[in-house]
DNA sequence: TTCATAGTTCGACGTTAACCGAAGCATTCA
DNA sequence: TGAATGCTTCGGTTAACGTCGAACTATGAA
């Protein structure tokens, strides 16, 4: 009767309409106060704390005190998978209300620290069909062509494989159905894009914004595969 | 501020410890009865007749009607997918309490219904690196070797196919944290491998046993791949 | 020091929802 | 036809939990 893990605690503790809320803002995996949470969720700043120490004890996020301020993010990349998931479910038993922003949000968003949406799967389409990172098993891996052209992006791997987390990642898209990249390589794919101005976040929502030169340049360089 | 489809109303379903169970004994793919899932959840008829109703105005489960009797199963393979990233969560968090039954459970179980745990990793890898099946982007497909390996293994493809159901796969194994094959194709390997003897199901649980001759076949057919 | 801001704790209120007993349909078997 | 089984609907009880007002602690600024 009681094999493997006990999903009822972690989906409760999802189950929440507030809590989503807030883990649905800590997508875009900037930090977040505890008073930016609770506006976010639409409670006041008593009720976030609960629910906060709630999704912390849950080891669903991570926290860091500054100062007088308490910053939370996603506990782990895990996390941000498991919502995704979630997503999948929600968004296709729920198709009504396509909002305005549900285009712009399909089109390019940020999901955790990567990017995500239909953008997001034409990059990881458009590397696996060049060659530059492989799928073994479930471990996405940059092969040396793809080396090369990381760096040649602007990208510091030898910074990145010393960290713990892992370089590549494939994420399911709740949007597109189909798998983009994470990881830090991901991540890192992302902040280049912004530095190098082809796209900049919108500022509060998960909109990812291309600009005119950005978008041409992310066609060059990535190119839209043809659907089989 | 509302973003994206609303996560909660499907993770608060999941979030009630009775159709938790339900849809943890679902997930071996077989389809159970409302008295089986009420037995299986530990609370009597009609709650469980209350739960089952909402998880199906939900879309997580699916229903038919014979005779007398209403025969459950999960809606389809997101529902499965979903509840693998919970378990990976709760696994992570909740890493007491190792039973008996999970070693077995690691080692081989069924998801869904396909083969899980590390046997089910181990098959897919060796599928991955011997050329037979290929990702491309998130799409898994036979490669024409793979499809004269599955025939030789005595699949019937064409009628595979014909289903509307994706050939093949990849499931994320919340032990493992690796991918395994799913899709119709994996479903029939595991059949396959049943009808040949090599493993059978236990009867209730999810864990799947190997025969002495069926390991040893397993293991010629499908050889563990060295760890990176 | 004094004030303002960020966050927490406490207590009380209200809503929700799970649960079961009992009764009611529907289907199958004798 | 009557009896048994599988499932559902209806009421009423209970427990859990989210919510906020008010009071409290801690950090930073004037």
């Amino acid at each position: 009767m009681k094999e493997g893990p006990d999903i009822s605690r972690v989906a409760a503790l999802i189950g929440d309409p507030a809590r989503a809320n807030m883990l649905m803002a800590l997508m875009n995996g900037k930090a977040l106060t505890a008073s930016e949470l609770a506006a976010e969720a639409g409670v006041t700043a008593q009720t976030a704390s609960g629910h906060l120490g709630k999704l912390q004890s849950g080891d669903l996020v991570q926290v860091r005190k500054q100062g007088r301020h308490k910053y939370f993010a996603l506990a782990n990349a895990d996390v941000a998978a498991a919502l995704e998931g979630l997503m999948g479910l929600a968004a296709g038993q729920l198709r009504t209300r396509t909002g305005p922003k549900d285009a712009a949000l399909r089109h390019a968003r940020v999901c955790y620290n990567h990017l995500a949406g239909q953008k997001g799967v034409q990059m990881y389409a458009s590397l696996l069909r060049r060659g530059l990172v492989r799928e073994d098993r479930d471990e996405v891996a940059l092969t040396p062509d793809g080396i090369s052209f990381a760096e040649e992006f602007g990208i510091d791997l030898d910074g990145l494989t010393s960290s713990r987390a892992p370089l590549c990642r494939s994420c399911l898209d709740w949007s597109e159905r189909r798998t983009h990249l994470a990881g830090s390589l991901g991540r890192a794919m992302l902040t280049r894009m912004e530095t190098r101005g082809w796209v900049r976040r919108d500022a509060d929502s998960r909109v990812i914004l291309f600009s005119r030169d950005g978008s041409a340049a992310f066609e060059a360089a990535f190119p839209a595969v043809m659907e089989p």
